[in-house]
DNA sequence: ATGTACCTCTTTTTT
DNA sequence: AGAGGTACAT
């Protein structure tokens, strides 16, 4: 009880109320850097206080990261094994464990696979193929967007427009189920279907979760919405937070609608607003609000800080992408060297992933350390990929995506033309992959040395199914056992150009293991497949509590959320990158200037805007233009200056100063 | 069955 | 400029 009334103590007025309203609905318009995770821990805490049990606490995020760090907000605050009681997850996983406990009111199997964003595009690719030949040029990403968006939208498969798309979306949604698995929207589209479905599951469910509580609100889609609806019981204890300013995943179905029109779905609930910034100076917030401005059709904030004016943000002319990045290293290089700065300080932030590579060059020249967040995952990574194919076919045997994956990686003699013998027999005798490898049926079909392969590999995998299945089994040490049989290092060490990429390879896969290890040791009771679950919803960049590397981090606007850093740069904003041509084509404009309002209020003491008078693009170079949202801002809240000009001008005394003092320390250090 | 050389096409953001 | 896929050679 005291612990609560202290964080209480520690908010402002209109925290204070979002905190102590905890029954009914409640909507928090929380701006950037209002301190939400404050609130919501506080509010937690303060539900506990009041006696409401931990158990039926549920809080949802929409990253793991997010989720984690909730968690351990929480847990400073309030008693240790009532924190372990709260269920703070993400929307996905949240839907993992009602499909794992319900999915069979739905004809699922609930040994089911979650196929991740890679599995399904390699699926969606395989049925064009099919379907279509190679004539066709459908593009797999762009079915795949179109897939998702209209399992999103809930649009049944003829009023999708395109007739060949269509017929691939038919096809997908009845290969996965017969490949036993589901994709990310099935998560969300089957819980629903449940939770809609089923009264007793229904009844369960909003027994178990009587207090709900949502982050980042904004980016809710209309599954999440439904999702929500359902599992809000008749009392309505449901509370949202979030920021239609920074709504920024409109292209993946989010619907600030949701926000905007909250009383539509939860009738009068309390409103808070949250205006108070307790992370930038003015000047940075100025320059913001007057950016936002532009968007019609919002909640009116205004943010609002104690800090102070503060530095001016600066509005730099590049001559082109290189001197950009050049530029923006050697500055934190000085900053570092004169003013003794730590390089966690200074984020570099961009539209487009693509960007990231010249800057990290010029860091790597500089031997300035870095870090990008985003990229590819490590679970991505191919080597990592094979071994959680290997482990995901073990325990579901329908799982043709996974079969054909590891088939013959490493080599094992079964070649392109056994394989598609075997697809074909498969999809005529409507059995799996790899029920057609044991059928005798088709094994007759084989040449002798064929035959050979395949009934060694069967073998194989029948030799770990039983144990992979165990409940208790010790999957770390079944993995590091199935290396060795494998022989996966050799096989590294053939497929890899050269010695460093297959020793970088072999360390993902150590640190797989390591990691299964430490899984087994947290959650013991989840087993290997609880292990692939968590995997498979680790679509987060950043690996589970792994200690982030230190450096400059160089990340996208999208990734960058939530974050926050002393001085950040934001490269490339300019007509066509930012806001980013395709999004002038959808009529997307305002998604872009939330885009660029969070990476500038992502700020704390020092901003600067840089744009490129020319980019090189598919190699070529191309002149650009300043993005008309730089115009769109205060003016006396920004420093323009030319990089070229700046470049040239005699140092002034300061600089001078600073120079020499930059070489002192240079010498000095060697 | 495996490896290599060209050729294509690409660029948004990701739970 | 780079990745990924295809065609062809070994």
């Amino acid at each position: 009880m005291k612990i609560p009334r202290a964080g209480l103590l520690a908010l402002n007025p209109e925290q204070r109320q979002a905190a102590e309203q905890i029954h009914g609905p409640v909507l928090i318009l929380a701006g950037a850097g209002t301190g939400k995770t404050r609130v919501i821990t506080t509010r937690i805490a303060w539900m506990l206080a009041n006696d409401i049990q931990a158990r039926h606490i549920l809080a949802v995020t929409f990253t793991n990261k997010a989720a984690s760090e909730m968690r351990e907000r929480v847990a400073t605050m309030v008693d240790q094994e009532e924190a372990k009681l709260l269920t703070i997850s993400t929307f996905h996983s949240l839907c993992v464990r009602i499909l794992r406990e319900s999915i069979e009111k739905l004809g699922y199997k609930k040994t089911f696979s979650i196929y991740t964003q890679s599995d399904q595009l390699g699926l969606i690719k395989k049925i064009i193929v099919r379907k279509a030949g190679k004539e066709e040029n459908l593009d797999p990403k762009m079915a795949q967007m179109l897939i998702s968006r209209a399992k999103n939208r809930g649009i049944p498969v003829s009023e999708s427009e395109d007739a060949l798309i269509s017929e691939v979306f038919r096809a997908y949604q009845a290969e996965l189920k017969v490949l036993n698995a589901v994709d990310f929207d099935d998560l969300l589209i089957l819980a629903v279907r449940v939770l809609e479905q089923s009264d007793e599951a229904r009844a369960f469910w909003r027994r178990r979760y009587r207090y709900i509580m949502v982050d980042e609100f904004q980016d809710t889609n209309r599954l999440q919405m439904d999702l929500l609806r359902l599992l809000v019981g008749d009392d309505q204890h449901i509370c949202v937070v979030g920021d239609d300013d920074q709504s920024i995943y409109g292209w993946r179905g989010a619907e600030v609608a949701n926000i905007l029109e909250f009383e539509r779905f939860f009738s009068n609930p309390k409103v808070v607003k949250l205006e108070e910034n307790y992370r930038s100076t003015n000047a940075v917030l100025s320059l913001a609000n007057s950016l936002i401005r532009h968007n019609r059709n919002r909640r009116e904030k205004t943010l609002r800080s104690s800090k102070g004016d503060g530095e001016m943000p600066r509005i730099l002319a590049m001559p082109d992408a290189e001197t950009e990045a050049d530029a923006i290293a050697d500055e934190i290089l000085t900053a570092t060297r004169i003013k003794n700065r730590p390089y966690e300080e200074f984020a570099v932030l961009f539209r487009m992933n693509t960007q990231s590579r010249l800057l990290e060059e010029a860091m790597r020249r500089r031997e300035i350390p870095y870090r990008i967040i985003g990229g590819q995952s490590f679970f991505e990574r191919r080597e990592v990929k094979d071994l959680l194919a290997y482990l995901s076919m073990f325990l579901n045997q329908d799982d043709d995506v996974s079969l054909l994956r590891v088939i013959n990686s490493p080599p094992r003699g079964i070649g392109d033309a056994t394989v598609t013998a075997a697809t074909e027999f498969s999809i005529e005798k409507n059995i799996s992959v790899y029920e057609a490898l044991e059928d005798l049926e088709f094994l007759s079909l084989l040449s002798s040395k064929s035959q050979g392969a395949v009934a060694r590999f069967t073998r194989f995998v029948s030799g770990y199914r039983d144990s992979a299945l165990t409940d208790s089994v010790n999957y770390g040490a079944m993995t590091e056992a199935l290396l060795k049989e494998l022989n996966y290092t050799d096989h590294l060490r053939k497929t890899c150009k050269d010695p460093e990429e297959a020793s970088q390879r072999e360390k993902n896969v150590r640190e797989l293991i390591e990691s299964m290890y430490h899984h087994q040791g947290r959650r013991p009771e989840k087993g290997l497949r609880g292990f692939l679950d968590s995997v498979a919803l680790m679509q987060d960049r950043e690996k589970e509590d792994e200690n982030p590397a230190p450096g400059v981090s160089l990340i996208t606007m999208h990734a960058a959320k939530g974050l926050e850093f002393h001085t950040v740069y934001i490269v490339g904003v300019e007509e066509g990158v930012l806001p980013h041509t395709r999004s002038v084509e959808e009529g997307t404009r305002d998604e872009e200037r939330r885009l660029l309002y969070v990476g500038i209020t992502r700020a704390m003491r020092q901003l600067t805007i840089t744009w490129c008078r020319a980019r090189r693009r598919y190699g070529e170079p191309l002149p650009c233009y300043p993005s008309s949202f730089l115009k769109e801002m205060a003016p006396e809240w920004m420093l323009q200056e030319d990089f070229e000009v700046l470049a040239k001008k005699p140092a002034t005394e300061e600089v001078a100063k600073d120079y020499f003092a930059r070489m002192r320390e240079m010498l000095g250090s060697k």
